[in-house]
RNA sequence: CGGGGUGUGGCUCAGACCGGUAGAGCGCACGGUUCGGGUCCGUGAGGUCGAGAGUUCAAAUCUCUCCACCCCGACCA
């Protein structure tokens, strides 16, 4: 249960975001290092991000599969980048049955590599090709810090890992699941976010091209909200995936991956949620709306929740996610403030008064307090508030793009671009070269994200060394 | 792995300097009261004081060793 006040983001954003997905109950500490429970609050939310992704995956072509947790050891050693990049985090079964393993087990970081071996006993053929699996999961890595949802050694996510015949048909496929990300984003999350390929230095281990989408949180710092990966020949030579092509001649494969986690409810929280607790963009939501009636005794009570439960019914009816709080040990001023931690976009008050006039107090979360309260007809009320989750939902997205757009910054010079990444984002032309980049991270601690799609015509001056740059990049301080 | 900190009912902490009957608030259970923005009262359950060793008639408290976790830095979805 929610318990008092939650510190404010502006005290300690860091402090605010724990609170926040302890007091609403959406995962807590485990016993395990650097490892969380995904609460049932939290897992309702996942399970919506889920079906939602699912439902995208499926309509274009690709289907679900599970793969094994333990990778051996070996497998991790035969593509030399990807190694390099996820030794340092890996988990080593080296014990089973009691007895010493021949060869050490890995815990899955992520699966590559074992999708790789099973896809070279797979392909033979062109005509086997496309491969198009998902595998929803959870992967380990051993995290040095960690953060519920943003960063923890166990996660979950899906990763999609897909076999081509041509090289365009793999890059298309990074873009196609590139911009289902972006749509999911925007359109199920209400988060604003920015489609473009990493740096050198930013891309995933083993990966020719890493795409991502970026997204700002409230403290302004940038949180890659989901990734896509070219991997070219790199795999599928580590691993020799080949097909016979048309005219009988031997070729490798080119393959892709991409993956969004659970740490997008960390970006969820941290673009939304505001001083009173959690705020869920509506058709994410678990519960979107909730029923709390009010009354002092017995005989309004039995008045209050004859229509409670009327409406009830009706809302239902209308296909919407719903919970009628009957609590009858607390009052509905806790139950306001209890809801309002946990995010739900709207709340349906009714009284005895409210009975007798034919009305209900809708309360929309986007706006807290009595600004966001109006009283409205009991006819028609399933439109009503069907309505109002419409109308929160693009509210929130436009808040969210509104901030994003008003802490990006396009510093004229260095000096200004130290300044304005402390506090905001910069985006500024760059050469492309490792040693700007890695001035800009030694000078502000603020790194590459990603060199957006869209980019503007012409070219101008590196924004670090005054070279000549034909691309523009954001740099921010990221999570 | 470096630097800093903390371990006492479920949670937040007091008690420790100066050794002597384990405490408070919150939460939880039960009863009543209240309910249009975090009600109030009463009763009650709940603790090997992180672990081990030592000093002492006596250790949450003093000494030593160990362990765990948190925060700050280097890696990452």
């Amino acid at each position: 249960m929610a318990e008092e006040k939650l510190t404010t983001r502006s005290e300690d954003f860091s402090e605010w975001y724990n609170q926040i997905v302890l007091k609403a109950e959406m995962a807590d500490y485990a016993p395990v290092r650097g490892c969380m429970v995904v609460r049932p609050y939290g897992w309702a939310l996942w399970e919506n991000i889920v079906s939602a992704l699912d439902k995208e995956f499926k309509a274009t072509g690709h289907v679900n599969a599970a793969f094994p947790t333990l990778i051996p050891m070996s497998f991790f050693e035969k593509e030399k980048e990807h190694v390099e990049g996820f030794a340092p985090e890996l988990a080593v079964v080296t014990h089973g049955g009691g007895e010493k393993l021949e060869e050490p087990l890995v815990v899955r970081p992520t699966s590559e590599t074992i999708i790789g071996y099973m896809y070279s006993k797979w392909v033979k053929s062109w005509r086997d090709l496309p491969i198009l699996i998902v595998q929803w999961g959870s992967v380990l890595r051993w995290e040095m810090r960690t953060k519920l949802f943003l960063r923890t050694s166990e996660f979950y996510w899906h990763e999609g890992h897909t076999a081509h015949a041509t090289k365009d048909e793999a890059l298309e496929e990074m873009y196609r699941i590139l911009d289902i990300y972006e749509n999911f984003a925007v359109n199920e999350a209400a988060l604003p976010v920015i489609k473009g390929r990493k740096s050198d230095t930013e891309k995933f281990a083993g990966a020719q091209i890493t795409t991502s989408i970026e997204c700002m949180m409230q403290d302004k710092r940038a949180l890659q909200s989901g990734t896509s990966h070219y991997f070219g020949q790199n795999f599928a030579k580590a691993f020799d995936i080949q097909y016979l092509d048309t005219n009988n001649t031997l070729q490798f494969c080119e393959t892709t991956s991409w993956a969004i986690s659970s740490r997008i409810i960390g970006a969820i929280i941290m673009t939304h949620g505001d001083d009173q607790g959690l705020v869920l963009p509506p058709r994410l939501a678990p519960i979107q709306a909730v029923i709390v009636p009010i009354y002092k005794n017995d005989a309004e009570k039995s008045k209050v929740m004859e229509t409670a439960n009327r409406i009830f019914a009706e809302l239902k009816a209308a296909g919407i996610r719903l919970k009628m709080d009957d609590r009858d040990n607390v009052s509905s001023g806790f139950k306001f403030n209890d809801w309002e931690m946990r995010g739900v976009p709207v709340r349906v008050e009714i009284g005895p008064r409210d009975v007798e006039k034919g009305s209900v107090a809708l309360a929309r979360r986007d706006r807290p307090g009595k600004e966001g309260k109006s009283f409205v007809p009991q006819t028609n009320l399933a439109a009503a508030v069907s309505g109002l989750l419409v109308e929160i939902q693009s509210a929130l997205l436009a808040r969210a793009t509104a901030f994003r757009d008003a802490n990006i910054h396009e510093p004229k010079d260095y000096e200004e671009l130290k300044q304005v990444v402390q506090d905001g984002w910069a985006f500024s032309y760059w050469c492309g070269s490792k040693e700007c980049e890695a001035r800009v991270k030694e000078d502000t601690k603020a790194t590459t994200r990603n060199i957006p799609l869209d980019q503007p015509k012409g070219e101008a001056r590196c924004i670090v060394c005054g070279e000549k740059a034909a691309q523009k990049v954001y740099f921010a301080k990221a999570y």
